[in-house]
DNA sequence: TGTCAATCGGTTAACGATAATCGCTTATTG
DNA sequence: CAATAAGCGATTATCGTTAACCGATTGACA
């Protein structure tokens, strides 16, 4: 009973199919920021209904990834400045809390997970894959909020970062260096999470998550809001 | 071109009306949580399309007023404890910073609307009107999360929140010593706000959420993410 | 020639009907 | 008699079509 020897079949309902298959384009660059999306086209296309489509649109809009006008029609969301700082700056304080309560309840197997994901994101550089690595990346602060033992808290996290690691790194040069720089702006959070101290976690992602944004922060008029933590003004 | 002689007029889609009237069904408790919200019975009553009604459904689900199963149905939520302690473990975490950065914020009418939502508190209650006292309480904290100027912040806590209201409040007798309690209870808030610093404002934002919910934490074995703020370990 | 209304093209919103799926009950069969 | 399959009722999922809506453009009229 413990071990089937057929996976449960995949592909959910059609409108989930659809879904996914827009957050794929939207994902690869074949949908740009802005770019409208029409029902009945991508319905054609898919060979499915517009009440499919339409389905399909409304969990993009709730993922953040797409935005509906009333009458207007869909397009592919463009985060402005200011929603790109906000974004960053609740992620920011959910993150640090997330991270310190999971270095809480850290066993050695979710540390190796964390360690396997970290080679995941080295391995995705080497190859030099951009779109793998940014998954990786992903999956990787994934584990950490799912450590948090809280499901609201990682339901929250998701929503919150989907749509930026969509629209960040895609503005963001895939240059050999920002790529190895990827690799290294991890490895302090994994030492802290080793260490065990809540702190030096807390230090350490905030500490990571500015350095990575950084190009998107400076010039924010208010830093308090994206440095709750640290520097208690 | 400043002020329109005339509002815009509202009821948006029939989607939305469908959901209004849903979620004014759930929250005045014609809906119980957990009861079965049958789609065509809706349409039926209601005398819309069996696809409005869904769309309906799917903003509530998004809101998490109802959860959908697929194939199965659609009932209406019921949070467990887990839920609720989760949720309000990650209010604790937005509240307290998005209240810190709104008293940065704050301007002299910002105030002025803060003590008139307390007034619409302690009207609500001295008219021993529970629903609406809820109603006014929300608005009181919608109008704090407003205040950080961040409208991602804002959303979220309000997408954590509302169900929070909508089925917390529902277990809690709605005696006269609670609704006195209600009004009491904020007005360490408020006090914090006119002071100016941002360390009250935290401190107060947190007691009044620990007070509030006590009876849904005591007993939380790790009380570490409910209190990240103060008390640090 | 400027203003406003009628029209038009394109798109979403809503509809009614059918198909697919679920859990449960009832047969069937070895 | 137990296990399994077939059938049933209820409910959602999907479909194709029609209605409503928005913004831009055209055209009439002062």
């Amino acid at each position: 009973m413990a071990d089937a020897r057929l996976e449960p079949i995949q592909g959910g309902s059609r409108g989930t199919l659809v879904s996914d298959a827009v957050r794929a384009a939207i994902y690869s660059g074949r949908f740009q920021p802005g770019e409208a999306i029409r029902e009945m086209q991508l319905a054609r296309e898919l060979r499915v209904s517009q009440t499919t489509v339409r389905e399909a649109l409304l969990q993009l809009e709730h993922a953040g990834l797409v935005v509906r006008e009333a009458n207007r029609g869909t397009r592919v969301t463009s985060l402005s400045e200011q929603d790109i700082r906000e974004r960053i700056a609740v992620r920011l304080m959910l993150e640090t809390s997330a991270a310190a309560e999971t270095v809480r309840r850290m066993t050695p197997e979710h540390l190796a997970e964390l360690e396997t994901q970290m080679h995941e994101i080295a391995s995705a550089v080497r190859r030099n894959s951009y779109y793998e690595s940014a998954q990786a990346d992903l999956a990787f602060h994934r584990a950490i909020w799912r450590g948090s033992g809280n499901q609201t808290l990682f339901r929250l996290l998701d929503e919150l970062t989907v749509p930026l690691f969509a629209f960040v790194s895609m503005r963001q040069s895939s240059n050999v260096t920002d790529l190895r720089r990827r690799v290294r702006s991890h490895e302090p959070i994994l030492a802290a999470l080793r260490s065990g101290q809540a702190a030096a976690v807390r230090k350490a992602i905030h500490g990571h998550l500015t350095t990575s944004y950084r190009q998107f922060l400076e010039g924010t008029v208010d830093a308090a809001l994206v440095s709750p933590d640290p520097g208690k003004s």
